[in-house]
DNA sequence: TATTTAATTGGTACGCGTTCCATAAAACTA
DNA sequence: TAGTTTTATGGAACGCGTACCAATTAAATA
């Protein structure tokens, strides 16, 4: 139990630290120069270290771009949050609520690639601390919207998290998948939350 | 008008002759090597040409992937008519297409990279021939599952559109959003079913 | 101070998607 | 046959993500 010799592992807030100084520089990156400047040797240049360093911090690119979630996401949820303030209506709410989450995914197609198209799919074992990414709590945006309704068919979670992966789903095919002739988007959000207001009997 | 000297285009026959020997290779090497073994490198040296002529035939590789679409959507689509067989009422169908649609995804993540993650986002402008892909017809499976709830507040189309949008998202939180607790597929995609259902007055 | 351990570096390497270019081959007209 | 136009080829190049490795540096203990 006594102390090994040699130089101790890097203190907690060392990698803090690094980690910050990725984030900062990646982000600047991104935003600057858009999303194919982010790249492991020029952020590495930024940064002022060698390019093989950062695989001593991170597993790899995508536990870097996760850095920038948080960013996109907050973003994201006040672009949400202005949009339905001038509303009233619950239901009203809602609806605008997923349509500025759709609208802003199909208007920032870099950013929906950064956040959803830059997984590893099918990689999910090996990132082990890639899993509780505080940036998604986000989406709970949504949570207090559904609840108003008074649904009682569900519980809130799942409402919520069906919603999110819902919408969620609109805006990759928008975004996405051209080959196919989507209905408008204004009428599948409808459709959408027109399931949630009638199981809550809420029809306005 | 009259004819211009010198060697004239592909015809028709040829050009498709080369899109099928190219789709007939890219098949194999996915299905017996994996996502992975796809390159132009690889794929040019089992067609036996250049790697650059297939420059000349597809503007990239995400449209070469596409011509692997049609295969894997229709096996998709198969599972699904095979898991409703055995059962006669229509929400229960249409919510065991609507699991079975999620679990092949989940089950099969190369497939889902294939299809779903191999696209030049926000760059869908520049692929004008690669809009009216037949393959993504086999989404068309949920149509008659929908109609035949009888519900009359949105066209069928958009119903479905707004449906299989959703579905996706779902294979898309559950492929890659690991660091999200999603509550579990089958009581969301029961969420999702159920705004049909009871918009039909069907409930069950 | 010497030693031990971890962190960082630089170099090399692989295969990747993609582009450019100069050349060769093919298929037509005059 | 000569001339013309398109297709196909091979080679080089760029930057990419990632991996390996030998050498170096930094920070602790003995």
């Amino acid at each position: 139990m006594t102390k090994p010799a040699g130089r101790p592992p890097r203190s907690k807030e060392d990698v803090a630290k690094f980690r910050a100084k990725v984030s900062k520089n990646a982000m600047a990156l991104y935003r600057e120069q858009g999303f194919e400047a982010v790249s492991m040797r020029r952020l590495s240049k930024a940064i002022g270290c060698a390019p093989t360093t950062l695989y001593a911090h991170f597993s790899g690119k995508t536990e870097i771009l996760m850095l920038l979630w948080s960013d996109i996401l907050t973003e994201m949820a006040m672009h949400i949050e202005s949009s339905l303030r001038p509303i009233e209506h619950p239901v009203d709410k809602l609806r605008a609520a997923a349509v500025t989450f759709v609208t802003y995914w199909i208007d920032h197609p870099d950013h929906f690639r950064l956040v959803f198209m830059s997984n590893d799919v099918g990689r999910s074992d090996v990132d082990g601390f890639l899993k509780n990414n505080d940036a998604l709590q986000h989406f709970r945006v949504f949570d207090d919207l559904i609840s108003s309704l008074d649904q009682a068919n569900n519980p809130l979670r799942v409402q919520a998290d069906t919603l999110i992966a819902s919408l969620i789903g609109l805006a990759m095919c928008f975004n996405t998948l051209h080959g196919y002739k989507w209905s408008a988007m204004s009428e599948m959000v409808d459709q959408l939350v027109t399931g949630y207001v009638n199981n809550a009997q809420q029809q306005h």
